[in-house]
DNA sequence: TGGCTTTACG
DNA sequence: CGTA
DNA sequence: GCCA
C-alpha cells in the first residue's frame, strides 16, 4: 500500500492499542496487507531474511474489523491472504456501517468533490419535494464522508451502503471527467437557482418557493415587487437575507440550551431571557413557542398550568461588531433558545448538536432495531412499554446499544 | 413495494 | 406550511 | 434512490 496509507493505518492502529511496527523484525506477528496475493507477501518476506514461519499473513478486511473491535478479532478464513484468482472477487477496502450513527465522520472529507454532487442531487430532490430521494443522496455523500482515503476507483465502492446505481454513476462521472454532468445541469438550471435563492428567506420553504417560482419570480426583487404579502418571520429573512446567508463559517446558527439543576426551576427562565435581551436590544426578531411536551406512562405528573411554560425561542440577534464598518456595525445571526428541565437535558443536548442526518439516523436506528423512539425529550422502549432515563449523551448511545460517537465525530 | 426522524407549535 |  |  501507499506510504500516506500506511501512515494512516499504523496511527490508526496504534491509537487501538495496537503495537504497529514500522519495519519487519522478529517481534512481528501479524502481517497486513491489502491488494497483494498470498505468494507476492511470501515473496517479500523471504526478501527480509528473518525467520517469518510462525506470522499470521492476513487481509486489511482483519485489520478494520479489529479496529472497530478495538481487539484482534477471531482469524477466519475470509481474513487470510488468498491466492491469486479467488483475490479479486470479494476483498472489501473499508467496512462502513450503514447507519451514520455507528460511524465516526469528522470533518476532514477526503472525498469532498464527490459530497459537494451527491449532497447537491440531495438539495435538488428537497426542492423537488422528493424527501425520499433527498435522504438517499444524502445517506450516499455520508458514507463517502466517512471514507478514510479519497476514492479514485469505482472499485472501491464495492460493499459500502447506501451506494446504489444511481450514487455510483456520479461518483464515476467525476472520477473521469472531474465533474458530474447531471450535478452540472442542476447546478446551473433555472429552477434551481431560483429555488435555492427564495428558501435562502427564513420562513420560505420548498412549496412556497415553488409556487412563487411558477408566477416567474426569479429574484428578490421579483418577489418585493410582486406584491405577495409576506409573514413576519418571512420579512425578517428578507431584511436579513444576507447576513443569514453568509458562507458556512460567519452565517451558521447559534444554539443555547438552558436548564436548572432544580427540576421544575427551570419553568419561566424563558420570558426572563427574552425579555432581558429585549432590554439590551439583542433582538432582531423573536418567535418563543410553548412546550406541552408529556410522558405518557411512568413519567412524572406534569403541573397542571402551563401558562409559564415556554421551550423554545427562535430568533435573529443584532451581533454588534464595532470594527466591523463606518455605517453598519452589526451582523443579524440565527439564535435558537432552548429550555430544557434537567431530566431531559441529556436528550436535549443529543437532539441540537446534530448533524441533521446524524440526528435521523440515531432516530431511524432506535426505531428500526431496537424498536425505541428518541426525540430531543426522552428515549421510549416500545418492547417494556417504558422511558429510559440518562444524564448523560454517553448513557443514551448506551441504551440504543451504539459506540459513543463525540459531537466533533457527528458531521454526517 | 413501503418506508425514509421526530413531533410539537404558531 | 415552516421551523427545529 | 436505496433497501429490507
Amino acid at each position: 500500500m501507499g506510504a500516506s496509507r500506511r501512515a494512516f493505518l499504523s496511527q490508526l492502529g496504534r491509537k487501538k492499542g495496537f503495537q504497529v511496527e514500522d519495519s519487519f523484525s522478529d517481534c512481528v506477528t501479524h502481517v497486513i496487507s491489502e491488494n497483494n496475493s498470498r505468494d507476492e507477501v511470501q515473496q517479500w518476506l523471504k526478501s527480509q531474511h528473518k525467520d517469518h514461519m510462525s506470522v499470521k499473513l492476513l487481509d486489511i478486511s482483519w485489520f478494520t474489523e479489529s479496529m472497530r473491535a478495538a481487539c484482534p478479532v477471531e482469524i477466519l478464513d475470509k481474513h487470510k491472504l488468498q491466492d491469486v484468482q479467488e483475490q479479486k472477487e470479494e476483498s472489501v477496502e473499508f467496512l462502513i456501517p450503514s447507519y451514520a450513527c455507528q460511524r465516526r465522520t469528522s470533518l476532514e472529507n477526503h472525498n469532498a468533490s464527490f459530497t459537494d454532487a451527491l449532497s447537491l442531487l440531495a438539495e435538488n430532490a428537497e426542492l423537488n419535494n422528493e424527501e425520499g430521494r433527498a435522504v438517499a443522496f444524502r445517506r450516499a455523500a455520508a458514507v463517502l464522508k466517512a471514507f478514510p482515503v479519497k476514492v479514485t476507483s469505482t472499485a472501491q465502492l464495492r460493499g459500502l451502503p447506501c451506494l446504489g446505481e444511481h450514487s455510483q454513476r456520479v461518483i464515476k462521472d467525476i472520477i473521469e471527467n472531474g465533474v458530474s454532468s447531471e450535478a452540472e445541469s442542476t447546478m446551473h438550471s433555472e429552477r434551481f437557482k431560483a429555488l435555492k435563492l427564495l428558501t435562502g428567506i427564513f420562513g420560505v420553504g420548498a412549496k412556497t418557493a415553488d409556487r412563487w417560482f411558477k408566477e416567474g419570480i426569479r429574484s428578490l426583487t421579483q418577489l418585493v415587487n410582486s406584491g405577495h404579502e409576506l409573514k413576519r418571520d418571512q420579512q425578517a429573512g428578507l431584511e436579513h437575507y444576507y447576513d443569514l446567508n453568509q458562507g458556512k463559517i460567519t452565517g451558521h446558527d447559534v444554539d443555547f440550551l438552558i436548564t436548572h439543576p432544580d427540576e421544575g426551576k427551570e419553568v419561566g427562565l424563558m420570558p426572563k431571557v427574552v425579555s432581558w435581551l429585549t432590554a439590551q436590544g439583542f433582538l432582531l426578531y423573536q418567535k418563543t413557542t410553548r412546550n406541552s411536551y408529556l410522558e405518557k406512562e411512568d413519567g412524572p405528573a406534569q403541573p397542571s398550568s402551563n401558562m409559564d411554560r415556554f421551550e423554545r425561542c427562535l430568533s435573529i440577534f443584532k451581533l454588534e461588531k464595532p470594527e466591523m464598518k463606518i455605517d453598519k456595525k452589526w451582523r443579524a445571526v440565527r439564535v435558537d433558545l432552548v429550555v430544557s428541565p434537567m431530566s431531559q437535558f441529556a436528550f436535549a443536548v443529543l437532539g441540537w448538536t446534530g448533524s441533521k442526518l446524524f440526528e435521523r439516523e440515531l432516530r431511524r436506528w432506535a426505531g428500526q432495531v431496537k424498536s425505541m423512539s428518541l426525540s430531543s425529550h426522552a428515549l421510549y422502549d416500545n418492547k417494556q412499554c417504558k422511558y429510559l432515563r440518562a444524564t448523560s449523551e454517553e448513557e443514551i448511545f448506551a441504551h440504543l446499544g451504539l459506540e459513543y460517537i463525540p459531537p466533533l465525530e457527528r458531521n454526517a
